[in-house]
DNA sequence: ATAGTTACCGACCGAGTCGTCGGTTTAAGT
DNA sequence: ACTTAAACCGACGACTCGGTCGGTAACTAT
């Protein structure tokens, strides 16, 4: 049991840092001085070692970082600033981001595994239908314009959000954080309560 | 010179479709019809493969396609929006789309290949800086709002862009497409002249 | 004691990878 | 007709990859 923690931590560490494809099953037994018999002897394959890993650590972390976070009964738009401003801050400090994984993985399986790409889109879809009731609870409190189309926010929201975390990526990563999240509260001016949006 | 090209071309094509890890020498050849000679005798390597097609397809496919449209001295909220409009429904049509190349690319050698990665955000950055240009030159013709920050409007349009297309890939892209442009088009009614912002 | 189960080892296999190299064709120059 | 060089061929080497398999040590049940 604690074997098969410790290679879904390492893979998941790997993974994150060089990809999938790039990632051999040898360099994460290397860094663990296991054989390849322990490996197989817990994982049918390099696919479900990966789908093991989307399940147990991916998804859970998706949950607590970023949905749990804006559950509750206050004002969504403050929640969802909080949480993006946090998960940021912890990409800026090259934490592991696991949102960021997500939309990583997201580009590097699109057209290239069928499978994997469900799984993906599984915690994906979760992520959107919590922020879409979290936007509507936020609506029926009066925290937000009652004109606002939830479902395009959190499309919305989501796209911005996996757009800045491939863009730190690139360079100057505490300006763009900085920059984005400016731009963001801004927009969420909008979808306040008592202004008026289409 | 034409072999050369024609292999570029096909190159793009399946590092599109497959990532540049994910596709091999063999399989750009085996399309073609040619040989491994033929091969190295235009290139030295596979890595100098990829970067003459990012220097000669992709870096001009990103100007023609996101930089072009928005140059001018009309507004570029306007030519913004009829840009991102454009190169969506475009990749809703399954269309080969730059600037989504770019970014998945930035997520694939994110981390794996320094070289490779300076080639991609030259483009990022001259793509960043068009569009600051193309904002400020907005303001000083009265499109914009005078207190906009045109950087951070800039990443935040990035993010947007890569986001979405992100997003798009996974599931219902044109009912995402959609959403997405909604929310746009809002938030640049923020930053239009005439409405205050900080 | 013995038999069975769990957890693990690591040599090995075949397929596929990038890149090399000796050789061939084609076309132009002299 | 001869030389030369550009363009191209494809077998091959060296290596990596995911995955297999026969073995083994430790523990438990009988």
């Amino acid at each position: 049991m604690a074997t098969m923690q410790r290679m879904q931590a390492k893979g998941l560490e790997l993974f994150y840092s060089k990809g999938y494809y790039n990632t051999s099953v040898d360099d994460v037994l290397k860094e663990l001085s296991m054989s390849k018999g322990a490996f197989y002897y817990h994982f049918d394959s390099k696919e479900d070692f990966f789908i093991q890993i989307v399940q147990n650590l991916l998804a859970r972390k998706v949950y607590s970082t970023l949905i749990e976070p804006i559950e509750g009964h206050e004002n969504p738009i403050w929640n969802i600033t909080k949480c993006f401003e946090d998960v940021l801050e912890s990409a800026v400090n090259n934490e592991m981001d696991f949102g960021c994984l997500l939309s990583n993985f997201l580009s590097e399986f699109n057209g290239r595994n069928e499978t994997i790409m469900k799984h993906l889109n599984d915690i994906l879809s979760i992520w959107e239908v919590n922020l879409v009731y979290a936007l509507q609870k936020g609506k029926s409190n009066d925290h937000l314009d009652r004109h606002v189309d939830c479902e395009a926010v959190a499309t919305y929201l989501m796209s911005a959000y996996f757009g800045v975390r491939t863009l730190m990526a690139g360079a100057s990563p505490s300006a763009r954080k900085y920059r984005f999240m400016g731009q963001l509260k801004q927009y969420f001016r909008l979808i306040e309560a008592k202004n008026v949006t289409v």
